[in-house]
DNA sequence: CGTTGCATGTAAGGTGTTACATGATTAC
DNA sequence: GTAATCATGTAACACCTTACATGCAACG
């Protein structure tokens, strides 16, 4: 393994080196999917576990992932434990269900504003269980890899015209400026998927067929 | 939230259905790394845990994620457990280091090939933390969001330089055809990435600056 | 009157990481 | 000699999911 001109292990943060700001005790260290959450809060009013839940499937879904309802509420607790949320108990009455409604903190937009500016950015982590199985595909049928990027296909596209629908609907307010521009992104990210999926099908036909043991 | 088109639930799975054959006690139930593993040995006569940590840093990291050396010395145990591979010890002698060899079994091998024709295939799972932050972007120093694009660009293109070095390596053996078209979309992937980013960049260069602390 | 949606949470367990420990060999 | 690489593993813990439990409201 004489390769010089490469690192074997790539970083798995971008800045390694933590500057004295950023993990000094007035920016919690919290993984990515607290601050995601958080994230959240700072685009709205006032959010219920439930809305959040949903809310990441419409949004954070695209480019990040969304947490499970349990996750979420977990997550609700910590961030007010570390003051960066507060909540209020909405109780039921006249027929209206009781819940509680979370707001982002004005330290909380501090907090949130340090970790964008100032904490080491994580590399993306892509876990890409169709390529996953191309990679293994001298063990597989031909006609089920066709399957399943077919279905990988046609899941981009699904996912391509929800971000752009998305992004129509953003774009209109100016407060969603940034949010906008990532779903844009989102847009040609699963244009780009499709394509390269496409792509990926036409190189594997070209393939010598080793293993066939039906073709009707 | 009245849209009727697109579900709200993306599937995690593209077969959420079991078909018969998929979970019987012959395949054991595992997690995609479990597989990840085994298709390494498969792809190999015989190699050590720290073999795969290192062929994983150069192969799977591409589209996959490449486990921490613990977490792939358990999966070999496992495996192992299953019936899935075996194990030799190589003692030391000679100034030759002892170490455990792991060959995958010909159950291994029919499991992995039931694995990728029959099981449901996961959703592709992205966490993209370059995007999390520009969605958060108005909490953010614009030129701290440039510096963050402009290295996850520099990440992408070297990911992309090793994807087409490692391609040109592997697919002159024809038993790489599948791994190699792999890689040749990795390129391709991270080729993608790179435009994307400098789209998304030029993007947001025409938002209206809110905040602006210096400019010098 | 049953299903779906709203709404919140707990418990258990699986997945995966970091830090640590160990010790030999190779390269500078 | 001391730093890096080879090689394996344990322990502790963080992260995250699934399954489960609960109960009301609205819709048909």
């Amino acid at each position: 393994m004489g390769v010089d001109v490469f690192d074997t292990n790539m970083p798995k943060r971008y800045s390694p080196v933590v500057t004295e700001a950023a993990n000094s005790d007035d920016v919690p260290n919290l993984p990515p999917t607290s601050w995601a959450v958080l994230g959240m809060l700072s685009h709205a009013d006032e959010l219920s576990g439930y809305d959040l839940k949903k809310w990441a499937d419409w949004s954070l879904q695209f480019f990040y992932w969304s947490p499970s309802y349990s996750q979420i509420y977990a997550e609700l607790k910590r961030l007010e434990k570390h003051g960066l949320a507060t909540s209020r108990a909405v109780i039921q009455q006249d027929g209206v269900r009781g819940k509680r409604m979370y707001t982002i903190t004005e330290s909380g937009r501090k907090a949130a504003a340090r970790w964008v500016n100032d904490a080491p950015v994580e590399a993306p982590v892509l876990k890409h269980s169709v390529m996953l199985r191309v990679w293994l595909g001298n063990l597989a049928e031909p006609e089920r890899l066709r399957e399943m990027l077919e279905a990988h296909i046609a899941y981009v596209e699904k996912m391509a015209k929800r971000a752009e629908a998305d992004a129509k609907g953003a774009e209109s307010n100016p407060d969603w400026a940034y949010p906008s521009a990532v779903l844009r992104w989102c847009t040609r990210h699963y244009e780009s998927e499709r394509d390269l999926a496409q792509e990926l099908l036409a190189d594997i036909d070209t393939l010598p067929k080793r293993r066939r043991r039906k073709h009707g």
